[in-house]
DNA sequence: ACTAAAAATTGACTTAAGTCAATAAACATA
DNA sequence: TATGTTTATTGACTTAAGTCAATTTTTAGT
């Protein structure tokens, strides 16, 4: 749907924050920006993400939703949570790619069709690297949970979890516990025993938000991708400061 | 290192065969390559791929190695397997991601520094978009053997990687069954009793060969994105077949 | 503030795949 | 074609996480 002129300004603004954008010349920006377009998803409503529809790239202005997998006895996994600003673009998968997304919340997606991102890449070029860094870091996030997934405990997988929010939510955690044990690879009862365990260990969790009894019982679950970006990395007392 | 002028047209040649550098106008090219380099690693070799010294992208010119991340109790994942052709370009991870290249066989690396890629992208689009294209892949790479390891059993997903095997190697399993196991997130063990049920409903290996006693055995565990390469994709017997 | 619905927890039990150890088959190099 | 080494298989046993069912806690709408 091509927003109404009053939405429009709001949405460029938006637009214009992403690092998908970031860097390039503010008239060209606008002069793309014409092409974007707009659809709303309701709570619990779920879309393929067949490549011969969905020849996009979507961008999340409001709302929540998963990207998951489901075979055919009904069991589900989740690829990737997209939260606000966050950038899918099923456009670069191939047709015989299927996924899911399942919305958590009424959400509102805004998006550009294949043939004016592709345009506009060959036109502009720091947006085909930004491009770049998008799918690289799409790349380097599954290669992480892959590792996450494969050789960590469930107690590990849901400390990694909580030292991941503590770093890059301030302690909050962002999503449902059943989300996050999803996106984890284990079922909810699974999480909620491992994190018994953690409070054995001096992490807490009151409702949302995480409580450490001293400050540093979640270190030893701290990968060094995330770790770069705390306050005391490389300190004395992080893991990844080996001399 | 930098190769004699001997080796040079072998290396070019080969080159310009791969994805990476296709479409790209012959002259660009030769002079791109001008700046290639080549190393050589011996069979059990070890390398951390860590950006900060690996600040490259590389192509295996001959041998076989395996991207892989160790934990502290020596537990490892395989994140992708590069056999000849293949392109891993730790340029495009973060400078904290540390990835470990384990060479199955002596092995023979081109490679080109970041700088010089960079460059070349900002003069080239077709070269962006190749780059584009060879990350978009590794996403969708990824997205599917995450699939697969936390939605198949044991069974399903030796008989995958053997439909994978039949499809695009023409009924022969690539590499060594141990190497094969641990790409599917499983123990030697495991694949091994994995392949006695298979024996059971008519799928045999002879040594290497796959080898079916009626042609369809395989076809309930092969993904679509597989499958769209089969000769008979969409015919009768598919299971993608659905109307 | 109340109620119904949804989400999270807890306990008892099951299971698929891992572990360890012994043996057999395949491969490579003389 | 023989020999030592690596790779694969098989059997007995263990275990971490899943399942199912019963509560309890939290959330959201009136």
């Amino acid at each position: 749907m091509i927003p109404t002129k009053e939405h429009q300004n709001k949405y460029y603004k938006f637009l214009a924050k992403i690092p998908l954008f970031a860097n390039i010349d503010e008239d060209e920006l606008i002069n793309f920006f014409h092409s974007v377009q707009v659809k709303q998803f309701y709570r619990n409503e779920m879309v393929t993400f067949d490549a011969e529809e969905h020849s996009k790239c979507y961008i999340v202005y409001e709302g929540l939703f998963k990207l998951t997998k489901i075979d055919e006895k009904g069991e589900e996994i989740v690829i990737s949570i997209a939260d606000v600003k966050d950038v899918v673009s099923p456009m670069h998968f191939s047709p015989h790619y299927d996924v899911c997304a399942e919305f958590m919340k009424k959400s509102t997606l805004l998006y550009f069709n294949k043939d004016v991102v592709d345009s506009f890449s060959t036109k502009n070029n720091q947006f085909s690297n930004n491009i770049i860094d998008l799918l690289a870091n799409s790349v380097q996030k599954l290669m992480l949970i892959k590792e996450v997934l494969q050789l960590k405990s469930a107690k590990e997988k849901v400390g990694w979890y909580l030292v991941h929010s503590k770093i890059n939510n301030t302690f909050e955690l962002p999503y449902s516990k059943a989300l996050i044990a999803s996106y984890l690879g284990m079922k909810p009862e699974s999480f909620s025993r491992a994190l018994l365990s953690l409070k054995k260990d001096g992490v807490h969790l009151n409702n949302k938000t995480v409580i450490l009894e001293n400050e540093y019982e979640l270190c030893k679950y701290c990968d060094k991708v995330t770790g770069s970006s705390c306050t005391s990395f490389l300190s004395n007392q992080c893991i990844h400061n080996r001399t």
